[in-house]
DNA sequence: CAGCGTCATGTAACCGATTGCAGTAATATG
DNA sequence: CATATTACTGCAATCGGTTACATGACGCTG
């Protein structure tokens, strides 16, 4: 137990004086070892503190038994949920987790993909940045046949798995539900970006326009950041519309929050003059006056998912290529941001 | 370029008829080696797609650049910021991350700073949970000079540096703000534990008090884990009081955000009735209306200033039982919420 | 008792880097 | 020209496990 040496199984062998392969597979809980002398074993490691070395292992068995996780920031509601539910499961499977943000860059996400490839994770984990455009910088882990997956912002791919939720059907039941509130001039406030969670929104609120006879009209798409500042210009923009929309369909909660806080402070009354819905279900809903209505979307769940689904197929499981997209359940929480007919 | 294997510092050496050792170093870019050898083998190294396994590195330096994060949860907004400095950070100074929570459970904090020692992080980052009331499960890492550092909740240990922003004085702030506004009767909503950021800044409070000749009525402190429950609860527990406080002082925003929606929905007028100071700054502070005073907490900047800390020694800087303390400044932003006297 | 299978353990190569020490050739010095 | 110095480069041990293959002990069968 002295200072600075770490024991190792060579230790071990020495002192029950056998040889370090029974060692070895003792600790692994071979079943090829004597119960008596894995008992021996075990409990002369717990004596001497032992612990394995990862590294050893790792560059024996060319695995690492960790996977990481790119995102594009770590410091919103949504992402952090996501982390939390991918960190849960993760730790309980006994892998370690690495993460790195890019920061919305396409060219920050390369950068960490490299750092991820050179760590040799043994299965990646991706959301995409806003810019991203092209996916060729994870090849180099297709082509090692380490596992990536994407969640929330996805591409096509046929060799990765997405976990997301159905964008397009969530956007066209909440524009569907502002028509129904009697909304007839709906602004939809969405990124600039072609990553598919704003496309599909986008396609969704469309949809939903079309099959209620509304014409599309593109003067009544607001695209910026989504950023809380984002919400106050987006709201300046609105008041300048030659005519007022009458219903608010915002792709982000945070984003509509913002806009709905600046429209009161210049006497616009929700709903009556003008209906909100959002997107996420971040906390915030609930605190903004009045509260929002908005898509649940389940971010512990779909980390949770995402991470379990690339465990399983790391220990073994059906091949990624067989299934192609995970769908989750959301919802529309309906709240007074809204609701018109009471 | 072949599909599985990957290059190493021997297919180098064998295609340039040279020793691994050169390899070695001239990858190192060690000036012994001259410099024709290391232009042909950084160009082949380039050419082959060459990348340095760090586990056969590590195994040999017993070092792994990886730094370790153990935080009592992810997905709450104050601890997200502080995780982005870090990662950013530490990735700039070309150090992983690895990340675990401790769920705020004490004895899910053993398990992870157990996990964190078997993967041999170079150092450590700790925020302690709620209930954890020992740390000698950071005396393994001592005892080995691994450097632990601990942010935001800290505990005392001479050769544990703390970084973190002196609580008790912006407690003490806060309510010296309360008490300027008229308040008399002034609650202290605060966490059930004796982690210090929490004894702080109740001893922050009762030195407001007592500097204002007001008395510390222990019936006025409430207790509970600052959740969004809580502080409709904490709402509940307010409207029982024999005689209404008049000030309210909550040691997160979260909670205090959600009290102050209960009492506003029973006709409690705030600050009219009852002025609110929270803590930590988080964006809910400004959806709330009215616009809730607050603590600024730098996140973000507490992230960084730790991680910096922790890696500037092991590499080599000052021995961390230098420093102590780092304090980070907090500042008192006032907003309607105790606005009283305008 | 020879022959065989089974069970438990040992031997030694291997993973891919790092580095102390030694060796050699080229250049400088006396 | 002999010797000292310098500048590179190579040899080989090492880090701590894993695992294919070999070995030895034992009991069982015919």
């Amino acid at each position: 137990m002295d200072k600075g040496k770490d024991v190792t199984i060579y230790d071990l062998a020495e002192k029950l004086n056998i040889s370090v392969a029974t060692v070895s597979r003792a600790l692994k809980d071979d079943p090829v070892v004597s119960k008596k002398t894995k008992k021996k074993i075990f409990e002369l490691a717990e004596e001497m503190g032992y612990r394995s070395n990862n590294f050893a292992r790792n560059l024996r068995t060319q695995r690492t038994n960790t996977i990481g996780a790119i995102l594009p920031r770590l410091n919103s509601y949504f992402m952090s949920t996501v982390i939390a539910g991918i960190e849960h499961v993760a730790n309980s499977q006994g892998y370690n987790l690495i993460i790195s943000q890019s920061s919305e860059s396409g060219e920050k996400e390369q950068q960490c993909a490299r750092t991820m490839f050179n760590n040799r994770v043994d299965g990646l984990l991706v959301s995409l940045a806003y810019d991203t455009d092209t996916i060729r910088h994870f090849d180099s882990f297709l082509k090692k046949d380490i596992p990536v997956l994407f969640f929330d912002r996805c591409a096509e791919h046929d060799q990765i798995t997405s976990v997301l939720i159905d964008n397009r059907k969530a956007a066209y039941e909440a524009t569907k539900h502002l028509i129904a509130q009697g909304c007839r001039r709906i602004v939809h406030i969405t990124a600039h970006t072609s990553r598919n969670v704003y496309t599909e929104r986008l396609a969704g609120y469309r949809q939903a326009l079309e099959e209620n006879q509304l014409p599309f009209d593109g003067s009544l798409i607001i695209r910026n950041n989504l950023s809380q500042e984002a919400g106050y210009e987006a709201a300046k923009d609105i008041l300048a519309m030659p005519r007022l929309p009458d219903g608010v369909f915002v792709a982000n909660d945070n984003c509509a929050v913002s806009c709905m806080l600046a429209l009161k402070k210049q006497g616009v009354s929700i709903p009556a003059d003008m209906a909100f819905v959002g997107f996420n279900n971040d906390p915030v809903s609930m605190v903004i006056e009045p509260n929002l209505t908005t898509i649940n979307y389940p971010g512990y769940e779909m980390g949770e998912v995402a991470a379990r689904y690339l465990i399983s197929h790391l220990m073994g499981g059906a091949p990624m290529t067989a299934t192609n997209t995970v769908l989750l359940r959301s919802e529309l929480i309906i709240r007074d941001s809204s609701l018109r007919n009471p």
